[in-house]
DNA sequence: AAGATACTCAACCGCTTGGAA
DNA sequence: GTTCCAAGCGGTTGAGTATCT
């Protein structure tokens, strides 16, 4: 796309041409991937580490799928988009041989201003800027906090082993409405859920913040989640960004969620 | 046919992060 | 604890292409 450029700088700038391509893939195929600063040196080429590194990330490796998006992949774009924001990189780990400028691209130039109108309409249609989520879930203004009253010594001594009772419980509270840009009301479809401040054991005199579903998944897909949630069987785990689909989710959300922040009524 | 405008997306840039020294 | 550097990330740019007038 972009024309050659020409510069007095080391490094050569622009589009790659097919011979360069040729190169860097027999290169990295002989050598590996990485390193991409003696790629740059070691290659040929006269491109930067950067650059090389990006052309082969986003053109080059293998499993690359070029062309059309297809109408599913979009739309787990736009319910990851949803969830994450511009978290280019995430969402494109969730759509196999897509690449994060792919999917940003695709984003901008056709479903930005798509979607555009749906935001705002639900407290959690945030764009979760990865520095902010931490600050955000916890500072929530929407945030309600209920306190365990008593708990049953056997499975539901323990509510974030996926007890369906509890769970149902905290699906029955009740939905938000807000309004929308026509100025029509409408029912928040999103749910809440009970967090615990303490991993296991939980007891009476315990406290649960209430949290959106968006929260709970900004929560496990940050570094450092902030809460416990119990194991949801409604949740769609499918979006979760992990490596492999082989994970057991359940124990991934009863286990792994780590608290940080006390909540406190 | 030709110029203007809009759209697409590869490539670049600056910043952050994490590991090694 | 600090500095340095490689790698990765998201935002932006701008050339090429398509569409409109």
């Amino acid at each position: 796309m972009k024309k050659q450029v020409s510069t007095n700088e080391e490094f050569k700038r622009g589009a790659w041409k097919p011979e360069e391509d040729l190169i860097l893939k027999r290169y990295i195929e002989a050598n590996g991937e990485g390193k991409w600063t003696t790629v740059s040196k070691k290659s040929g080429l006269m491109r930067s580490a950067k650059s090389c590194r990006m052309r082969w990330k986003n053109h080059l490796r293998p499993n690359i799928k070029h062309g059309q998006i297809s109408e599913d992949e979009e739309d787990l774009i736009i319910r990851m988009h949803k969830l994450l924001g511009n978290r280019w990189s995430l969402i494109a780990g969730r759509i196999p041989g897509r690449t994060d400028n792919e999917v940003k691209n695709y984003w901008n130039t056709h479903l930005s201003k798509r979607n555009l109108n749906h935001q705002g309409q639900s407290m959690n249609s945030v764009n979760f800027n990865c520095k902010k989520r931490r600050s955000m879930v916890s500072d929530t203004n929407d945030t309600q906090t209920i306190s365990i009253v008593s708990t049953k010594q056997q499975d539901e001594s323990n509510i974030f082993n996926g007890s369906d009772e509890r769970v149902d419980a905290q699906l029955s509270n009740p939905s938000s409405t807000t309004s929308t840009s026509s100025g029509a009301e409408e029912v928040n479809a999103v749910q809440r859920y009970a967090t615990s401040t303490t991993p296991d054991n939980s007891a009476a005199g315990d406290t649960l913040k209430i949290i959106s579903e968006e929260e709970i998944y900004s929560c496990w897909l940050s570094d450092e989640p902030t809460f416990y949630v119990p194991f949801v069987p409604s949740l769609d785990y499918s979006i979760l960004p992990f490596d492999s689909l082989d994970n057991n989710y359940e124990d991934c959300w009863t286990n792994k969620l780590r608290l940080h922040d006390l909540v406190e009524d």
